[in-house]
DNA sequence: ACCTGAACACCGTTCAAGT
DNA sequence: ACCTGAACACCGTTCAAGT
């Protein structure tokens, strides 16, 4: 009885286009996750043969581009008088996206396909926030590199992909290694464990959507716009 | 006269075993990249039926978990008494091993494979130079959460994937727009257009391997770690 | 201009069969 | 125990053909 109506999206009539295409390609990404989003599954959910889409969007690396432009397309912040104000707001919404479209994190991760859609007034406004900071020249470009690997960073890491483990296996095997993890070679870890397990890094067999990292997020933000401005300080470059 | 012969890898007698088969996924991996990395090229490069990788590997998710922990088995470095210096360290060997073999970085990025191969002396490592530079607890959980992300986040994000673009479609688009990037509505861009382009993360069209961005690795760790030392120093959890 | 439909060269993985 | 070999259910993409 749950399977009344295979979600027979389209009604044929209303023409493709490229738009339709990013929509239902976030629409399919969020309902199916990774493992299924593909091309076909795409034309599938529109109703129309895979090599339709061909038409409108050049192939599946542009298709992700625009899926990704689409949906940062509004994470710039209001301007704010305080940089460091105006930096945090900034991954906080960046964050905020990812987690409500946890799925594109591994497509986000490793990948310079963002380059082939960049978003110039995003860029722009890092740029000119980190100018106003203090940062000019190479400095500034350094520290634009450092805002950017922020702000993907933590969130791709925290809502990353997790891979099909139908019998729970990682889950045992985590458990089981750090319970019974030695105290005399990992004390730290032996001490901690409880506070660690499913919610350190590398430790998880779930994402940030079941187990959250954000107490992570705000010290790893904070630290970075922390540290950013101590270099700015320390190199007096104060307006 | 460049393809003499076409690397006949195996003289087969020699047995499959797991260990050979890693060996054999990095070596293909570094040499061909990820677009040509599959299991089916692993089987052909060891000269043996595809199917026969998974009578010693469950999956292609845990081949490519032991692939991650083969490459960073040696990333640990040695105790040192400055936790910063440590800290600093330990994010260089990391890089390094992406730079050595960048083709990793998609694998790293947004997936959660790591964690079915975790490296408890790394954890423990990490936790104990936090632990020793004062966080406890949450706090410390946090910090971790923090470092680990710092280690992926910059190294995946240098040396990310570039897709395919034979006609030089990206770099020609992203050139365009750079330079022609209007000084009204993008004053500090168009003012460091020529630090930025290819420099900056999302103005790219080549990686790390190509276009190092090794000055912002070193503004974003050094920020990360300052950052944190100023974050147990305030909360007055000196030793 | 826009979509169909067949076709190509791939995938990961299961499973029975061989030795 | 370890590998072959066929088979299944997928991929992205090209290209000719339809309308």
């Amino acid at each position: 009885m749950a399977r009344e109506k295979p979600a027979k999206r389209k009604a044929k009539s209303v023409p493709l286009s490229s738009d339709a295409i990013i929509a239902a390609a976030i629409d399919l990404l969020d309902r199916e996750g990774l493992d299924n989003f593909s091309i076909r599954n795409i034309a599938k959910a529109l109703g129309v043969y895979p090599t339709a889409l061909y038409w409108h969007v050049p192939n599946r690396h542009h298709l992700i581009a625009r899926l990704i432009a689409a949906l940062f397309a509004d994470v710039l912040p209001e301007p704010d008088p305080d940089w460091q104000v105006w930096l945090k707001t900034l991954f906080r919404r960046y964050r905020n996206v990812v987690r409500a479209h946890p799925n594109i994190s591994p497509l986000i991760g490793g990948h310079l396909v963002s380059s082939a859609s960049a978003d110039l007034k995003l860029v722009e406004g890092i740029l000119a926030t980190l100018a106003r900071a203090g940062f000019a020249g190479e400095d500034l470009v350094s520290a634009y590199n450092a805002v950017i690997t922020g702000l993907c960073g933590y969130a791709t890491q925290e809502f990353a992909h997790v891979f099909p483990d139908p019998d729970g296996d990682l889950k045992a095997s985590l458990t089981a290694s750090v319970e019974g993890a030695d105290p005399a070679l990992y004390p730290t870890l032996a001490a901690e464990r409880h506070l660690l397990l499913n919610r350190a890094l590398v430790l998880r067999w779930q994402n940030g959507t079941e187990s959250s990292l954000e107490p992570g997020f705000e010290m790893f933000t904070d630290a970075l716009i922390a540290g950013l401005a101590q270099k700015v300080h320390r190199d007096g470059n104060l307006e």
